[in-house]
DNA sequence: GAGTGGTCTAGACCACAGG
DNA sequence: CTGTGGTCTAGACCACTCG
């Protein structure tokens, strides 16, 4: 491991028994001096604590803590959401429908991909203890993945194309909104139909940049509350 | 503006204009004796363009486009969502309700405010082209906001507290829910009460890391996505 | 003015990918 | 082996805050 990224650690426990919201912590260049390390390998450390939120920085005056709290650790390790990588990575889930589509106008700008590109449409239900929580549509480009129609079934769609083609997928952006579920989405997920569901929409790409899957999620409200990491 | 500002800026246009995505960009070697810089610098241009998305480094092999479309830069300004820049930074913002509230337990879990403290609630009402859009709890520490009850009463609430209090209010997470909207919310959103209202809910601080607000907003899911960038 | 974070340069070596 | 990004060090100067 780094060192930048060991001192990182080892602030982050500091901060979280030792010092209170509003502390300051001390100088960068008196933290360099106790590493003993390079004044820029000690920012680069404080940048991670930055980046994750948990300290400010200001200019002039000094760096601040702002946030202490335990459950820091779990929000960091989910960069984007708890709630996205129980959507996305949680082996509970399993293929409950698919189909063949081709990409309209419409849809190409909602996917992303070209128009007339050939998609599989795999759905499958995320279940957290039994309980359905979440139904996602996931749409490929058949031809990046042939013969998944035929062997995916279950378990992390990702870790699964990463085995098998050698893609790691990642994601690219994400689109939050909500709404009621249709009346499948309310059968799958066994809730009543004025149960609104939040939609996630998320496009994701190789790690050569060639996007590969358009995912749309429902979950039901009652049971999720997405948790967004500031910048 | 520091060079490594102005550099990432002549890449991102460069990019948008004369590279696909899954296109390499030159070496940070080749970039850096382009723009007479050192590496360095040039690492930390490439690094805005990482952050923002736009790019992605592969450890061996180089620094891969991943997005280039011209809504990137809209995405870059407002640093968490658009959305939620429409809900706090837009001044199409009134208030219509305010009232007086001290802080129990329950509400303390959700707020972060200590129990007994004596907070303002300032219901703000936003629109877009007269169109009800958005409807905000604002929940402020009475003792830190002196007045504003009788003082405030349109436009942005975060630039009225800087102006006045000299507070930099900045926002430090953000909860992502849906549910269907109460009789009060959905009169003033102009919406039926079967239309789902998108929820987030924010803890806000001022540049010293103390909580000043605590808000929550619920949004018409008919006219809002929220857009959140990855890291 | 003293102290803090912000930026820039210079040079070095390491770790990984791919021919 | 070559080229790429990743890390670390060293030293300098600037911009901001506050007493």
């Amino acid at each position: 491991m780094a060192i930048y990224q060991q001192v990182a650690k080892i602030l982050e426990g500091e901060i979280r028994t030792n010092f209170k919201v509003g502390d300051f912590l001390p100088s960068e260049w008196a933290l360099a001096k106790r590493f003993s390390v390079n004044r820029h390998t000690l920012r680069r450390a404080v940048d991670e604590l930055v980046h994750s939120g948990m300290v400010l920085r200001q200019h002039g005056r000094g760096t601040i803590v702002v946030d202490n709290r335990i459950e820091y650790s779990i929000r960091k390790r989910a960069r984007f959401t708890e709630s996205l990588k129980e959507m996305g990575l949680k082996p509970e889930a399993r293929v409950v429908r698919q189909s063949l589509t081709q990409v309209d106008e419409a849809f190409s700008r909602d996917s992303g991909f070209l128009p007339g590109t050939n998609l599989l449409e795999l759905c499958t239900l995320r279940t957290v203890d039994g309980e359905p929580i979440c139904i996602i549509s996931h749409f490929l480009d058949i031809e990046l993945v042939p013969g998944l129609a035929d062997q995916y079934r279950e378990g992390s769609l990702h870790a699964y194309l990463e085995s098998t083609y050698g893609y790691q997928v990642q994601r690219r952006a994400g689109y939050v909104s909500a709404r009621l579920p249709d009346s499948e989405d309310a059968t799958w997920l066994n809730c009543s139909q004025m149960l609104p569901v939040l939609v996630v929409r998320s496009h994701n790409i190789t790690q050569t940049g060639k996007p590969i899957e358009y995912s749309v999620s429902r979950s039901r409200s009652d049971r999720f509350e997405m948790k967004v990491a500031m910048l």
